[in-house]
DNA sequence: ACATAGCCGGGACAAATGTCCTTTTAATTC
DNA sequence: GAATTAAAAGGACATTTGTCCCGGCTATGT
């Protein structure tokens, strides 16, 4: 339920240890600060190599949306970057978070010369694309219910402290209705 | 709203025209005919040169969930490829198809050979992934109507005939309440 | 023309979800 | 410990959405 991709931190560990290249910088964050804006120009990509954040996009009616938890090794921005346009959601630290941070053109450059990291890259965006898409399918036509339980199965393993307004978030639904669920699942489980 | 990749469909028309690869084949379907099925193995990408699909999730409870109309130079089954998983989603042709099909082993070795090909499958790849996130949102956090007067002003445009039930699966609700929205719509907008 | 079948729109009701606001509980300060 | 504040839970009602089903419209064959 928390995105990782170990292939992907690995191999910028390997690279940034190596002293081969000077493009990947450290960056550290703390709980609540912002990776990345929404609807704002990002010219890096980040990677993170420790901790948890919350990639959510605020709607216009002021509600959010939580795309996905991201914790070691997700890749941050690269949308953005490919794709040449401004942010379109919100990327904010949980816990605290150490990050590789690499400018745009030193990212073009690693993929080139580096082709296993392109082939992992690809394969990044691949996964995301398919969580995503899955995701959506789901959550639209399930009830609440059936999709409070999929979540609550997710992070059963994770030693994550998820708060009941990003459950809510994250399924699309306000409070009130996160608590009707939550009185009914455990009704049911009796 | 259907979507389309010039660059893409022209660099594979170039390619092919130019006899310098053998790998391409063209193909065709006919409406109603499916060019990806969900739960099966994929072993192959196809990229429309022309013609109209629908990219659909079937759930578990029997409704279906259109992600996306694919048009000219859509890539598809390129996730599974990449991910080497099994479909998530069926792709059916709406009207007459036709497609340029690469196997798998022939297209990562395409992949490696062009670089120019390996950017703009890439970025194909991110823009989809930014309008099934961003959509998904959309759809999640906004009401039917909303939904639906969003839609219709993408399809304005466009020479496609949707069906209602087409409609509906792409808004993730039932007929009965896209007929109410519908008049909703018309008559608010007297 | 008539009968039949199939599709389409909508009425009536049920269930799910959101909004608003009160109550309850927990936490904090003095 | 009492007072105050903040956070969580839930009641009451309105709205939205889904389910079920009926009646009408269209097409087709005989």
């Amino acid at each position: 339920m928390i995105r990782i991709n170990k292939e992907l931190v690995d191999y910028f560990k390997d690279l940034k240890t190596s002293n081969t290249v000077d493009c990947i910088h450290k960056e550290v964050f703390y709980p609540g600060d912002f990776l990345i804006h929404q609807h704002k120009k990002g010219n890096t990509i980040f990677i993170i190599e420790r901790g948890i954040a919350k990639c959510f996009v605020n709607e216009d009616n002021g509600r959010d949306f939580i795309q996905e938890f991201v914790g070691e090794g997700e890749i941050l921005g690269e949308i953005e970057v490919f794709t040449d346009t401004l942010s379109f959601s919100n990327v904010q630290a949980i816990t605290e978070i150490t990050a590789f941070k690499v400018y745009k053109s030193d990212f073009y450059k690693l993929l080139d010369e580096h082709h296993a990291l392109n082939q992992i890259v690809i394969r990044a965006i691949a996964v995301k694309l398919r969580n995503t898409a899955m995701r959506a399918s789901q959550q639209q036509l399930h009830p609440i219910d059936y999709n409070l339980k999929k979540f609550m199965a997710l992070i059963a393993n994770q030693q994550l402290n998820v708060s009941k307004q990003d459950i809510a978030d994250y399924l699309g639904i306000t409070i009130r209705s996160l608590n009707r669920a939550l009185k009914n699942n455990t009704e049911n489980n009796l």
